[in-house]
DNA sequence: AACTTGACGAGGG
DNA sequence: CCCCTCGCCAAGT
């Protein structure tokens, strides 16, 4: 078997592994998960991780930028979807269309990214 | 192999 | 608070 497919989704795994950890209602930020994982992740390659993530079985829609809004562009989804479906969840943005990161950022005090490589930098 | 493109973010003005 | 610049690094051309 190839499992070439495998070792080449590991630099994503990582990062799907902890976003699938954001609960229901809650988000965090691109940068946030590249200081997590560290070495060799930024939060512009957490960014493009996640523009191919698998919608099916990531919650793609907790990971916000730093602002607390959402930074969808010009996709291929709808410019509102990611902030319609956060709102679906519980989460208010105001008019300029940022909700509040000191309610909804999710600290991750529990996640594991990695077995083999756990961080050792968490928010006190 | 070189150059460009991002679902980013910190810092300066 | 808004706008611009620069650094970051995987992927696509």
């Amino acid at each position: 078997m190839d499992n070439e497919q495998t070792n080449d989704s590991k630099y994503r795994e990582r990062v799907y592994r902890i976003v699938r950890q954001i609960p229901v209602g809650h988000v965090m930020t691109y940068g946030q998960i590249a200081e997590i994982l560290g070495e060799g992740y930024t939060p512009r390659t957490v960014g493009y991780v996640m523009h191919g993530a698998d919608t099916q079985n990531v919650p793609w829609q907790r990971v916000i930028n730093s602002q607390g809004a959402c930074s969808t562009g010009k996709l291929t989804l709808p410019i509102n979807l990611q902030q319609k479906m956060l709102e679906d969840e519980g989460i208010k943005f105001n008019e300029k269309n940022r909700c509040d990161l000191k309610t909804y950022l999710w600290l991750s005090d529990g996640f594991r990214a990695d077995e083999e490589n756990q961080p050792s930098l968490f928010c006190d």
